[in-house]
DNA sequence: TCTGGGGTCCTAGGACCC
DNA sequence: TCTGGGGTCCTAGGACCC
C-alpha cells in the first residue's frame, strides 16, 4: 500500500451536461457563455471537443467564437445545472475509501492508500459515468501538483501517472506555464531571466529568484518545476474568505448617478449573500473598470464586524466616493471581506 | 469585435510604533 | 540641517485559477 493523489477532472463539463439534457446537440460544436447571445459582451464558459477544433476556448470573447465557429450552437450558462450535477459527481467520490477534496464544480483530488493506483481511478471513471453519464480524466502522482498536471496528459477519458520517475523526462523540454500557478506574464519574465522550460527552472537559484519575484513566489517556482508539493488533500469543507458580485456593462455608462445606483444594487446583492453565509464582514471592496480596461480598487473597512446589509451598502457608497469619476465605466464590482 | 464572474494569494509601499 | 532598524498593519495592484 501507498499514498497516492488522485485528480479527477471531468470532461468539458458544462458543455457535457447541456448535450445531456439536449442529445440531439452531441457531436454538434457547443458554446456555452453568457446568456448565450454571441452578439453580446462575454466570455466563453465551456466549448464541446468539436468547438475546439475551430478555436474556441474558455475565456475567449463570445463575439470571437461566434465568428470562428459560426455553426455552433450558443448557449446560457445555466449555473444551478451544473450545480447538481457537480453535487452528484462529488458525492459519488466521496463513496470511495480516500479523502475528497473538492476544487471547483468539475475538478477534485482523492488521497487514497492503494496499490494499485490506475484500478482505483477506472473504479473512479466508471462509478461516475453510471451516476451521471459524464466522462472524466484522472491524473495520477505523490501529490497534488503531480496529480494535476498528469490529467492534462490523460485528456479525455483516460488515466495518466506522473511520478518524480517521470517528471522530467514529460515536463523538462515544456515552457514554464505548462505548470500549475506559472501563466503568461510569469513565464514572460522567466524568459527574460534566461529561463524558458521546466528543467532550467529547476535547476535555477531559489535565492536569486527570490530577490526578483519575491520572497514567497521566487522559491515557490523552483519547487514547482521540480514536482515538489507537500500541501494535504484536505477533506473539509470549503470556508470562503470573502464573497463577490460584480457586472460588465453591455453599454458603458457615462453617467455617475447611474454608477452609483448600480452600486447599490451590487452591494445589496452582496449583503444577501453574506446574510446567508452569516459571518461577519470587516472590509468591502470596490471594483471599477473604466473603458477600455483600466480596473481600480478601492476598499473601506468597517468601523466593526458586521453583517447588516445597510452597512454593507454604506461601506461601499463610501469606498465608490474614494474614485475619481471617469468615464466611461465599463464594470462595476463589490467584495466584502469575512473578518479572519 | 476586445477582454465574464467568482475566487485566492503574494508583493510593495506607506503609516505607525518602539 | 539629524533622523537607524525592525516589526506590524493596512491598502492597492498584480497574477493566477476554475
Amino acid at each position: 500500500m501507498s499514498r497516492w493523489v488522485l485528480h479527477v477532472d471531468l470532461d468539458q463539463f458544462v458543455a457535457a451536461v447541456e448535450v445531456l439534457r439536449r442529445p440531439e446537440l452531441r457531436g454538434r460544436p457547443v458554446v456555452v457563455g453568457g446568456d448565450g447571445d454571441p452578439s453580446k459582451r462575454g466570455v466563453v464558459s465551456t466549448a464541446s471537443y468539436e468547438a475546439r477544433a475551430f478555436g474556441v476556448h474558455s475565456g475567449l470573447p463570445l463575439r470571437t467564437a461566434a465568428r470562428r465557429c459560426p455553426d455552433a450552437v450558443f448557449l446560457p450558462v445555466d449555473r444551478e445545472s451544473y450545480e447538481a450535477a457537480s453535487s452528484e459527481v462529488m458525492a459519488t467520490l466521496r463513496q470511495f475509501d480516500a479523502v475528497v477534496e473538492v476544487i471547483g464544480w468539475d475538478e477534485a483530488f482523492l488521497g487514497v492508500d492503494t496499490p494499485d493506483p490506475e484500478a482505483v481511478a477506472r473504479r473512479i471513471q466508471a462509478r461516475v459515468r453510471g451516476a451521471t453519464e459524464l466522462d472524466c480524466t484522472v491524473g495520477i502522482g505523490h501529490n497534488k501538483l503531480q496529480a494535476k498536471l498528469a490529467t492534462g496528459f490523460g485528456k479525455p477519458a483516460g488515466v495518466f501517472r506522473l511520478t518524480g520517475r517521470t517528471w522530467f523526462e514529460i515536463l523538462g523540454d515544456l515552457p514554464t506555464d505548462a505548470l500549475w500557478g506559472i501563466g503568461p506574464k510569469t513565464a514572460r519574465r522567466l524568459t527574460g531571466m534566461g529561463i524558458g522550460t521546466v528543467r532550467e527552472l529547476a535547476a535555477a537559484d531559489p535565492h536569486e529568484l527570490a530577490t526578483r519575484l519575491g520572497p514567497a513566489t521566487g522559491p515557490w517556482l523552483v519547487r514547482l518545476a521540480r514536482g515538489q508539493d507537500d500541501s494535504p488533500v484536505v477533506g473539509t469543507p470549503y470556508v470562503a474568505r470573502s464573497r463577490s458580485r460584480e457586472t460588465t456593462f453591455q453599454l458603458d455608462l457615462e453617467d455617475w448617478d447611474e454608477v452609483r445606483r448600480e452600486l447599490v444594487l451590487l452591494a445589496r446583492r452582496v449583503a444577501q449573500d453574506v446574510a446567508a453565509d452569516g459571518r461577519p464582514v470587516g472590509r468591502v471592496v470596490v471594483k471599477v473598470r473604466y473603458a477600455p480596461f483600466i480596473t481600480r480598487t478601492h476598499g473601506h473597512a468597517l468601523a466593526a464586524p458586521a453583517t447588516e446589509a445597510f452597512v454593507i451598502e454604506q461601506a461601499a457608497v463610501a469606498a465608490l466616493g474614494r474614485f475619481t469619476e471617469r468615464r466611461p465605466v465599463r464594470l462595476l464590482g463589490v467584495r466584502a471581506e469575512f473578518v479572519r
